[in-house]
RNA sequence: GCAGCUGUAGCUCAGUUGGUUAGAGCGCCUGAUUGUGGAUCAGGAGGUCCCCCGUUCGAGCCGGGGCAGCUGUACCA
């Protein structure tokens, strides 16, 4: 083997790297860590309240389990990070929870229990253009019934979507949980003749229309329906090409939200007239509103919304939304539409296209990076509490002494103390902004008088800064500035351990 | 993907009709008695003016082409 080439840094310095991360991937700080994991925690707790239970998924499947291949092409589809294994075979980095979830609960059906009530959580990615609030790599939190044909089921996870949001610290009121079904919708598209094969691209211009109306309001949608659509910077949407009676039908069903759950279904009914497959919609969604109700979930925070779409690829049933309601300005004073947070719906086929069986199954998937902005906004709890204080530091006042201080950090440490010595090699001003800047409560300081005394002084950092927060502007110059020595004062040190103490449950902690 | 806008210091931004060595505020570092973060003062470090090509005696500034970001839109499992 031969000797590998080493660059010459010393005569040639190579171009100098660009720190950066590709785009649509993030770094997370330690405030962002903990302020996720205690949400975490809030949803797994819920969750396993209902008796859902863990399991967790790789985070590569072979591409065709994840049902993304192009139909003619022996190629996955655009939007998913996708490299062949050595053996040629086509892998590909989770895009959501479901797929992977479908896979294996078909690969372990025999020995689970069924209805099989799962969650989990984790990171997943897409290759597309991120936006505002939108990475490529993402984490969502899901929970799953499969094997429950029941509307019950979906039911249950409306309810418990909403036991969740209110346990990570969204008020009640400032969110609603949103039900619709795909069966009313297919059922109006039936009535207005957009019913078969050939008729599929214009039901998909359609639903989509219809999705948008949170967004575009009903003029908006409208214009999407009829034919086209120009947005404010120019560009130009092709619309579904509909007559202008079939848009009214169709924005009767996107405005058949009524005072009551039984005036949206009366509403609901009237509009999807004879179809039936839309009738039996109406009656699962009647079915749902009187579960909610029972459990007492129908005073505003499950309701109806029949404009409610979802994606569209593979939920066959009731599908559901969780929308923030409350108003909220961005840094600029903006106001900010916060919507979706979390979604789901009842996906009958997925589970069976592993198995000659059809396997009834329902879910939804909270989009944690968007929950957890959400959360900052309304300064839940969950997340201001996270902001976690430092460690106590010792600083370092005289170089020969350090084995001393790390004995004193030794000692905080044996007395579940978070502590540390200060490492680096600066003077003791900019040891102070060290420990101010790790938010630590208080610095532990011992230089060659004390330490004749046989004390050390204890300054707390956080009643230091409320009192020169006071005093601010009020002192003159820089000797009087520095005598103050706010907050400060000076302990045997054989008392280091109990004064730290004292210290810190000044502070709550 | 499409459309519009924007790229100058770590951040927010100035920069004249094209003209020496590109600036400010904040932040950062050092110092102001031996030993004090958040106040005050003094000093300092930090730049591929997004990249390439062109026009010009001369380009941060003008032209062309890229790239990146933002906003809207499309897609969103």
């Amino acid at each position: 083997m031969s000797k590998p080439e080493q660059p010459n840094v010393l005569k040639q310095p190579l171009p100098r790297l660009v720190a950066r991360q590709p785009r649509g991937f993030v770094d997370r700080s330690s405030p962002d860590i903990a302020a996720t994991d205690r949400m975490l925690a809030a949803i797994r707790e819920t969750y396993e309240l209902y008796g859902f239970e863990a399991v967790e998924t790789p985070f590569v499947e072979f591409t065709d389990a994840l049902g993304k291949f192009l139909p003619d092409q022996d190629r996955p589809n655009e939007g998913v990070f996708s490299f062949q294994d050595d053996d040629e075979q086509w892998l590909s980095l989770r895009y959501d929870l479901t797929a992977p979830l479908a896979r294996y609960v078909a690969e372990n059906f025999d020995t689970l229990p069924k209805p099989y009530r799962s969650y989990r959580s984790g990171w997943v990615f897409r290759n597309e253009k991120p936006g505002p609030g939108r990475f490529r790599q993402f984490m969502q939190f899901d929970a799953d019934t499969v094997g429950a044909a029941s509307v019950a089921a979906d039911a249950e996870i409306c309810m418990m979507a909403a036991d969740t949001l209110e346990r990570v610290g969204i008020a009640r009121g400032d969110y609603v949980i949103k039900v619709n079904n795909r069966k009313v919708l297919d059922g109006v598209l039936e009535t207005i003749g957009l019913a078969g094969e050939e008729k599929a691209h214009t039901r998909l211009v359609v639903l989509r229309a219809i999705d948008k109306l949170d967004r575009l309001g009903p003029d908006g949608v409208r214009a999407l329906l009829g034919e086209g659509r120009r947005d404010e910077s120019g560009d130009y949407t092709k619309g579904a090409g509909l007559p202008a009676d079939l848009v009214d039908h169709v924005l009767a069903l996107t405005g058949a939200k009524g005072q009551t759950a039984q005036a949206t279904l009366a509403n609901l009914a009237r509009v999807v007239g004879a179809s039936a497959r839309g009738a039996e919609g109406v009656a699962e969604l009647e079915e749902i509103a009187s579960l909610v109700a029972a459990a007492g979930y129908a005073d505003g925070r499950v309701e109806i919304d029949p404009a409610v779409v979802r994606g569209l690829e593979y939920y066959t049933g009731p599908v559901y939304e969780a929308e923030l309601t409350f108003e909220v300005k961005d840094d600029e004073g903006r106001p900010v539409r916060f919507g979706s947070v979390a979604g789901g719906g009842r996906y009958d086929g997925l589970v069976a296209r592993f198995r000659g069986e059809p396997v009834p199954a329902t879910g939804f998937s909270i989009g944690v990076s968007r929950l957890l902005a959400a959360l900052k906004l309304v300064k839940s709890p969950i997340v201001t509490d996270a902001a976690a204080r430092g460690p106590v530091v010792v600083l370092v006042m005289d170089r020969d002494q350090v084995a001393h201080y790390q004995a004193m950090v030794a000692r905080l440490r044996a007395a579940g103390i978070r502590a540390e010595m200060y490492l680096g090699s600066s003077g003791m001003k900019a040891q102070m902004k060290y420990a101010d800047r790790r938010g630590s409560p208080c610095v532990v300081i011992q230089g060659s008088n004390e330490r004749a005394a046989g004390e050390v002084q204890i300054k707390d950092l956080i009643e230091g800064a409320a009192q020169a927060a006071a005093k601010a502007g009020s002192i003159a110059d820089s000797a009087e500035y520095r005598a103050q020595r706010l907050a400060q004062f000076s302990v045997g040190e054989d008392l280091l351990v109990e004064a730290v103490r004292e210290v810190l449950a000044r502070h709550g902690g």
